[in-house]
DNA sequence: GCATTTACATCGTATTACGATACAATTCAA
DNA sequence: TTGAATTGTATCGTAATACGATGTAAATGC
């Protein structure tokens, strides 16, 4: 008679108006961040994609020598499309490719001054903004996860 | 002689390693969700946007009679953006388009019956990925909003 | 009632990620 | 060591879609 017999981890669950107000809150807080950085990265000469890969290339876990497979995997995109992606960073002038030294396949993506400078700024209005007004999504996200 | 003079809000501020990796994690974070996202829409029979779009509907606070423009506004797109969106939605039998009643002009997009199933479902898994993994996008943010 | 504003529609364009494919360097095995 | 398989990057045509510019109809204001 219970509406939700806990037998084994329900996978249905009812979904209810609160639940859809607020993953569409969620997607909104989401997308607001997106537009921020986007509309910065802009202002700052940079698509919001090279904005992100050179966050990718400075903020890589493992350091330093990033290879287009490296940030490929970071952006969660194909390989083919981090290369592509590089190419429109170098003609930029953002960043230079370096020939791998132990693997002569492998191609180092490295930043240059300008692409630090754009960077080190991109990188403040961010965390001013995530200060600013990243709450909500956070506040949002918790509230998800937490599974009221 | 102080690095760090505190006459106003001071708008340079020190960007360290761990800024970087902290920034480039969050990013690692939301892409990853965006991606689970996208599959579970495109699993569905559903582009990114058109799940978005009807979950903007779903869980619009205005509660009932999403307008075209509302739509924009949720999404953070342009009218004509939403429009051609919409239509595709149409075609797609997830949305009906219907005369706004006060205002001619405006026009109410109506979710079917096969759009909301699949919206309580995409919800439903969206839900489960929140709680499963959606900590580490939300500990970042809060670390990052936090101001460390 | 007419000008202005608002809401939606249409169309051509540009960006960009992708799949398919190719090629060179490395690794592995016999 | 040679050749096959694998790995890392590159190229190219394609498709999707958001956008600006422009247009039209309904509503509003004076």
């Amino acid at each position: 008679m219970s509406p939700q017999p806990s037998s084994k981890p329900v996978k249905r669950r009812v979904i209810r108006d609160a639940d859809y107000k607020a993953l569409a809150a969620f997607r909104y807080a989401l997308r607001q961040f997106l537009v921020f950085s986007e509309a910065a990265a802009l202002a700052a000469g940079l698509t919001a994609q090279q904005h992100q890969a050179l966050l990718a290339i400075k903020g890589h876990p493992s350091g330093d020598q990033v290879t287009i497979g490296d940030l490929a995997e970071r952006l969660l995109i194909r390989h083919n499309s981090a290369v592509e992606l590089v190419n429109r960073l170098v003609s930029a002038g953002l960043v230079t490719k370096v020939e791998g030294r132990q693997d002569r396949r492998q191609v180092i993506v490295v930043l240059t001054g300008e692409a630090e400078a754009i960077l080190d700024t991109l990188s403040a209005s961010h965390l001013d903004e995530l200060r600013r007004s990243g709450a909500p999504m956070t506040e949002i996200a918790a509230l998800l996860a937490g599974g009221v």
